[in-house]
RNA sequence: GGCGGUGUGGUGAAAUUGGUAGACACGACGGAUUCAAAAUCCGUUGCCCUUAAAAGCGUGGCGGUUCGAGUCCGCCCACCGCUACCA
């Protein structure tokens, strides 16, 4: 073999090997063990990105690592096709989204190969192809049926002047980044599906989710929101009528001094209907909703309706306000007001001097005031009549039943979690297939009528969805009447929510999915993506893996059995003030940067004009800051394999990881030294047998080192998925298998061993080089049908080992000792040694603790 | 404001169950090789004192539990991420 590494042509052979031979292609196999790892598809934007490299570097080494185990895996990808940013990119460059995502689909499929990702492209799928999103618009149509999709008014980002809807990403300052003009809040109809109805499943559930980051866990739960409380009815004295009012402190209602009611409320808008202040407070509401980001911090503000309502337990008059804090979609637009016991009522109630009345004091007796500050924890009830002397926790159920034994209130379970509006004002998406009739009345397309197809030879004015501005697209008939399809398309996390599925049987003409696939292969066994998709996304995936299991289309609860969420990738920042008081971002390959003898960074110039640059630190590779490094550089220059093992290498996977160009380079050594040593070795010819029973000591070193690192390597891999450690641990042993120089028949064959177990570990991460490496070796079988070592405990025994001896916590000495000495000889041997015994003058031994294999400590004083 | 995460050498990090802090790598320094440089190889590298050995200090800060704490507990500080008035 070529003594020299050379990327180019090892990885170009190992990867006309794989596709020659469909070594990823998968079927069922009944009785087979399955895995299915799955990294989040991406959306086709251009080219991979670094965090892309990251992800998919993680999913291809956890697959083949799988696949060494002897399970059938799949690792399947696909395209996130639809969205905005083609829209965009269309109208900048005059081409449509269809062509723009296909063109940018061919050339990232490309650059996925490149990395010699293990996938089952047989199995690839684009969301925006109709044979996808058919399956796509059926199922809502079977959730329609089930009551599960209705339609009601939502609020929208509103251009005037273009007369467009605008995402929320389109909204710069307030205004239409096309038009400039002011955005306004426009209520239209939409499409929801009733994913409330599934709260309490989705939240138990997380309990079945061992394997899941408990970090994400924990956003679900805070997003789903599940808060335990009474509704309970005011009587408005005016109309006699009853305003519910949702509360999850019902011990502090003999506190209320008013009640507070949504601007949207509908008590609010029938008084406006008669005043024009009201009217026009109702008009500020909504308007500030869009610009404001920083709602908490927004000021309170309100009015008085004018009107009273009645206590239900006390029969007192309060006041009702309306008051752009109270949100009317949550519980039921309407609150009762405890200023002494709520922050928000006692800012509002100091604001326009209403009475607080304090009802709970504190457990402890503790000193409060609660006209200074609203006292929020819970206590003891004062001055609340029959419930006076009760903890907060007994008053809850005492005033409940009380409410709900007069018919005024009953116990409530509310969820933050809203129903999911589905309908974009999009071209660039699924159509919603759904029609309406002359009569107003709506129908769902028919299964022998889909998929509704989205027409791909488009041209975009940057204005109108080109489906919304040709007048014949949205024509049809249904049952012989004249009817007009939706022109909305679906929001993309639908298709996203069911790819997974989909991968069992991409080709299924006959269904969504096909059973049998889908119930072989799920739950996926590994899911890994971004954390900024821990609640949205995972989410809405986790609700429709609950709807196909209720359709009868597979049988798990859950989707996603473990998942891992890879950090980002961050980069070195460098700027330069502009005249105009912003700053001009160098990308770093850009920047030249010295550094002292310490190591720290001194001087950074720019490599064009040699003058001095700031350095910002780091920060995650974006466009703003111009610090991404494009991976195809970094593939050309140095091969797949090397930013693999970097980017393994550099951080464990949950962590962000640092880019750094020379620790690049010290992975690209780190290869050229195992080529060449496994080179150095086969050049001596066939290395002999193995026979464990004649190794000399320094043999047996080489061979103990070997099967340690494979059962260190195998618990990184298995439990931990810590490669960066696996990796280190194989950098190790190649040390010492480098520093072991013996010629004999058991020299070499405790070598080859070595050898051959540092590139069978390494070749899920680094699998071009292993597939020659192990060719090389002298192996007919490709390494990829090579199974995972396994750890030879024999070779692991060790006679002697180190152990440590402090002296009252500090380490004083170090003994060599047999593995198997025990408590009194340790001791012994500890209280000899004569640095040991410096430490023992003048003092009394007061105790000796005695840890086998690890340590002796001796307590004095 | 709420929830979550992180804090260890010049840098990325390791220490998995409370038991040797800094594995592995980058950078830096010294040497070999070379006419020279690159590449490669060898060595040193937490701080402090030191010829050396030995000692002292050291995991954001303060305190606690323990024979023993980077790891457990309490309080505090800094940075990062997500979220946003959910009654």
């Amino acid at each position: 073999m070529d003594e020299n590494y050379n990327p180019k042509t090892v990885e170009e052979e190992a990867r006309s090997f794989w596709d020659q031979h469909q070594s990823f292609k998968v079927t069922e196999v009944p009785g087979k063990e399955k895995y299915y790892c799955l990294s989040m598809f991406p959306y086709p934007s251009g080219k991979l990105h670094m965090g892309h490299v990251r992800n998919y570097s993680i999913g291809d080494v956890v697959s083949r690592y799988q696949r060494m185990l002897g399970k059938n895996v799949l690792q399947p990808m696909g395209w996130d096709a639809f969205g905005l940013p083609a829209e965009n990119a269309a109208i900048k460059n005059s081409v449509a989204p269809a062509k723009w995502t296909y063109e940018n689909i061919e050339y990232m499929k490309n650059q996925l190969k490149q990395l010699g990702f293990g996938y089952d492209w047989s199995r690839e799928l684009a969301t925006c192809r109709p044979e996808y999103y058919k399956w796509e618009q059926w199922f809502f149509t079977q959730l329609y049926a089930k009551g599960l999709v209705y339609k009601k008014n939502s609020t929208v980002n509103w251009d005037p002047v273009d007369q467009t809807v605008l995402a929320n990403e389109q909204v710069v300052d307030g205004r239409g980044w096309r038009s400039g003009a002011l955005v306004e809040q426009k209520e239209i109809p939409q499409w929801f599906i009733k994913i409330t109805a599934y709260a309490e499943e989705l939240l138990n559930d997380l309990d079945q989710l061992e394997d899941w980051p408990e970090q994400v866990k924990t956003m679900q739960r805070n997003w789903i929101g599940r808060s335990e409380g009474v509704e309970l009815n005011f009587r408005v004295t005016s109309t006699g009528e009853d305003l519910a009012v949702y509360t999850t402190r019902p011990d502090t209602l003999m506190g209320v001094t008013y009640v507070a009611v949504a601007a949207q409320h509908p008590l609010t808008l029938s008084l406006a209907q008669d005043n024009p202040e009201l009217a026009a407070f109702i008009e500020a509401c909504k308007n500030t909703k869009v610009a404001e980001a920083d709602m908490a911090t927004m000021e309170k503000r309100g009015m008085p309706l004018g009107i009273n309502a009645v206590h239900p337990v006390s029969g007192e008059e309060v006041p009702v306000w309306t008051a752009n804090f109270v949100l009317m979609g949550y519980g039921s637009g309407a609150v009762m007001s405890v200023p002494a016991h709520d922050e928000r009522d006692h800012e509002f109630a100091l604001k326009y001097g209403l009475p607080i009345k304090q009802v709970i004091s504190p457990k402890d007796d503790a000193d409060i005031d609660v006209q200074e500050q609203a006292y929020t924890a819970k206590g003891i009830l004062v001055s609340s009549g029959e419930f006076t002397g009760l903890t907060s926790e007994e008053a809850f159920d005492a005033i409940a039943s009380k409410l709900e034994n007069e018919g005024k209130g009953s116990k409530r379970v509310n969820y933050r979690l809203r129903d999911w509006g589905v309908s974009r004002q999009r071209y660039w998406g699924a159509p919603i297939p759904m029609m309406t009739l002359e009569d107003g009345s709506e129908v769902p397309v028919p299964l022998d009528q889909l998929p509704v197809t989205l027409p791909e030879d488009v041209a975009m004015d940057g204005v109108r969805s080109p489906i919304k501005a040709d007048p014949q697209w949205a024509k049809t008939t249904c049952k012989g009447q004249p009817a007009w399809r939706e022109t909305d398309t679906f929001d993309t996390f639908m298709e996203s929510s069911w790819y997974y599925a989909r991968y069992c049987s991409p080709q299924y003409q006959e269904g969504m999915v096909d059973s049998q696939a889908a119930n072989y292969w799920l739950p996926v066994d590994q899911y890994i993506g971004g954390i900024e998709h821990a609640i949205l996304h995972l989410l809405y995936a986790r609700f429709f893996h609950k709807l196909l299991r209720d359709a009868g289309l597979v049988q798990s609860d859950e989707p996603f059995k473990r998942l891992l969420c890879q950090g980002m990738v961050l980069a070195e920042t460098f700027y330069r003030d502009d005249a105009n008081g912003g700053k001009q971002w160098f990308s770093p390959t850009d920047v030249v940067v010295e550094r002292d003898e310490k190591g720290q960074l001194k001087t950074c110039v720019l490599s064009t004009d040699n003058q001095p640059v700031t350095h910002a630190g780091m920060s995650k590779m974006s466009k703003s800051k111009n610090n991404g490094i494009d991976p195809q550089t970094i593939i050309d220059r140095y091969g797949a394999d090397t930013v693999r093992l970097f980017i393994m290498f550099a951080a464990p996977p949950e962590q962000s990881l640092e880019w750094s160009d020379s620790a690049v380079e010290g992975a690209h050594r780190f290869l050229k030294r195992l080529w060449k040593t496994v080179a150095n070795h086969v050049a001596l010819g066939k290395a002999p047998v193995l026979e464990p029973a004649l190794l000399t000591p320094a043999q047996k070193d080489l061979r103990r080192k070997t099967h340690e690192t494979i059962s260190k390597v195998s618990d990184d891999f298995q439990r931990r998925l810590t490669f960066n450690t696996a990796i280190a641990a194989v950098m190790e042993l190649m040390n010492q298998a480098s520093k072991f120089s013996d010629e004999t028949d058991q020299g070499r064959a405790v070598l080859h061993e070595a050898l051959e177990a540092a590139v069978l570990l390494l070749s899920p991460i680094t699998p071009h080089i292993a597939h020659a490496l192990w060719a090389a070796l002298g192996h007919q079988e490709p390494v990829i049908h090579a199974t995972w070592p396994v750890a030879d405990p024999d070779a692991m025994v060790r006679t002697t080992i180190e152990v440590v001896v402090q002296v009252n916590g500090k380490v004083r000495a170090r003994l060599e000792v047999a593995a198997d000495a025990d408590k009194a000889t340790l001791e012994k041997l500890a209280l000899d040694d004569i640095n040991v015994q410096r430490f023992l003058e003048g003092v009394s031994i007061r105790k000796v603790i005695v840890v086998p294999g690890k340590l002796i400590n001796i307590v004095v004083s």
